[in-house]
DNA sequence: ATTGACCTTCCCGTGACTGGAACCATTATC
DNA sequence: GATAATGGTTCCAGTCACGGGAAGGTCAAT
C-alpha cells in the first residue's frame, strides 16, 4: 500500500502519517523506489492512533499505549492510570472553559451590542485585572 | 518602573511583557541605559491585556479589543461580537471535551483496572478507528 | 573591587502538525 | 516518444504564546 491509500483509509492525512514515522510511531518498509510499503499492521496502528488522539491522548501517551497494547504481558491497570489521568486533565480543562464561559456569557448579556461606546465588556477588561496566582497547594 | 515592578504589578511574567512589546502591544519608552520605562498608561494597557487572555482571548483579539478599547467612537455591537465569538469558540471547545470525557469515562469505568492483561480501553483504540471527517456544511 | 540583583538581546524549544518548494516515479494520454 | 497528471519523496518554515537559558551590560550595596 502506498500512503495515499493508506491515508484515505485510516482517515489520516498523508502528512500526518509521514510524521508519525518520523516521531517512531510507525515503521513502515521501503519499497525499491523509495516509496513506503504499509503493510496492514502499519494501517491497523495507524488507526489505533487515531482513535487515540482523537479521545485527546497526547502524543507521548499514544505511544505508551501502543506500547501496552503491543504488550502481552500488560497490566491493564497500568491503561487505564493512564487512562484516568487524562482524563482527570480533560475534567481541568473542562473547568477552566466553563469559569471562562460563564464571566464571558454574563458580559455578553450586558453589553448592549449596538452603535454607542459604552461596554461592560471593555469596562471588564480595564478594571478585572489578571487573577494573582494561588499559592501552590503543597 | 522597570519591568520587574510592572511584571510583579500586573501579575504578569517578564518574558510575557517583553513579548508584548515585540508584537507591538504595547510601546513602553527607553531609559538611557536601555531599560524599558514604563508609564501607569503601560501598565494599565498591560492589566487589560492579562484580564482579556485569561478570559481566553487570543492575542490578536486582544489586540483587537485594545483598539476598540482606545476608540472612543467605538460601537459596542463591534466588541460584542468579537467577545460572541470567542464564547461561540468556548462552547465548541467545551462540547468536543465534553464527548471525549464521557467516552473515556466509560471505558475507564469499565477497565478492571488489575494485573490481567485484558483492557476496554485498548479494545476501543484498536477497534473503533478514527471517525471520518464530516461532510462540511455548506 | 566585587558581589548580586537586575536589565538587555538573541536563539532554541514546545505540540502536533500544516503548507509549500523542489524534485523523482509512475501511469495515462496524445 | 513526448507530455501531462498524479503520486511519491525530502526539507524548510510557520503556527500559538510564550519559557528557558546563554552572554553580556548596569546599578546599588558591601
Amino acid at each position: 500500500m502506498n500512503i495515499k491509500e493508506v491515508s484515505e483509509r485510516s482517515n489520516l492525512p498523508a502528512k500526518t502519517i509521514r510524521y508519525y514515522e518520523e516521531i517512531g510511531l510507525i515503521r513502515p518498509k521501503r519499497a525499491e523506489n523509495g516509496y513506503r510499503a504499509f503493510r496492514e499492521s502499519d494501517l491497523h496502528k495507524l488507526a489505533f492512533l487515531g482513535r487515540a488522539r482523537e479521545l485527546g491522548f497526547s502524543i507521548e501517551d499514544c505511544r505508551t499505549l501502543m506500547a501496552l497494547y503491543e504488550d502481552e504481558t500488560r497490566e491493564s491497570a497500568h491503561v487505564r492510570s493512564v487512562a484516568e489521568e487524562h482524563l482527570g486533565a480533560i475534567d481541568a480543562k473542562i473547568a477552566q472553559l466553563q469559569s471562562m464561559r460563564k464571566t464571558l456569557a454574563h458580559l455578553v448579556h450586558c453589553c448592549a451590542g449596538d452603535n454607542r461606546p459604552d461596554c461592560p465588556i471593555l469596562e471588564d477588561l480595564a478594571t478585572h485585572g489578571p487573577a494573582q496566582p494561588e499559592q501552590a497547594a503543597r
